[in-house]
DNA sequence: GCCAACGTTGGC
DNA sequence: GCCAACGTTGGC
């Protein structure tokens, strides 16, 4: 069985039409480790709600695959990239990232608020945790979620 | 743009 | 190892 993820990506930097375009893409940048162990975690197939943050609203755009497992983060070390981490060494890289694949875009964006609203999702962490920006997913959320947007049986 | 939440850094 | 200072995230 799968398991089931939510990955926020700040729609003006990469949205799910982004990902829609490209097919697939590697999911660098991250720099926190809690979510870096959870990007470990992945195994080819597990399934992703693509989260719009700092968005207007914000909320769950589509769906994604992780098509391959961690590996290290090269943006940690190129001098030039924004996520440069001066701490991480190829001996010993220090951040991961995984590629994912598009899935799906949901015919409707489900917003938080809507999230919010849903008793069933009361305990789902991007409810609760704001800032974790990789999260594990129940796959009854993960499911209520997709109707929520309007998609169809997986 | 503001600010609350929260993660990280570094002095001691 | 503690904790103050600081930086960042992300909702509003």
């Amino acid at each position: 069985m799968p398991r089931h993820w939510l990955l926020k990506s700040e729609p003006d930097v990469y949205s799910i039409d982004d990902l829609a375009r490209d097919g697939r893409t590697f999911w660098d940048g991250v720099r926190n480790y809690q979510a870096r162990n959870l990007m470990r975690e992945m195994e080819v197939g597990d399934l992703v709600l693509f989260y719009h943050s700092s968005a207007s609203p914000p909320g769950v755009a589509g769906v994604a695959r992780v098509a391959e497992a961690a590996r290290p983060d090269p943006t940690a070390l190129d001098p030039a990239s924004p996520y440069h981490d001066p701490k991480s060494t190829a001996d010993e890289p220090r951040w991961s990232g995984v590629e994912v694949e598009f899935v799906e875009r949901l015919p409707r964006f489900v917003p938080l608020g809507s999230l919010k609203a849903e008793p069933e999702l009361s305990e789902m962490l991007v409810t609760k945790r704001s800032r974790l920006s990789v999260q594990p997913v129940r796959p009854g959320e993960f499911a209520a979620v997709r109707a929520m947007g309007g998609a169809g049986d997986a």
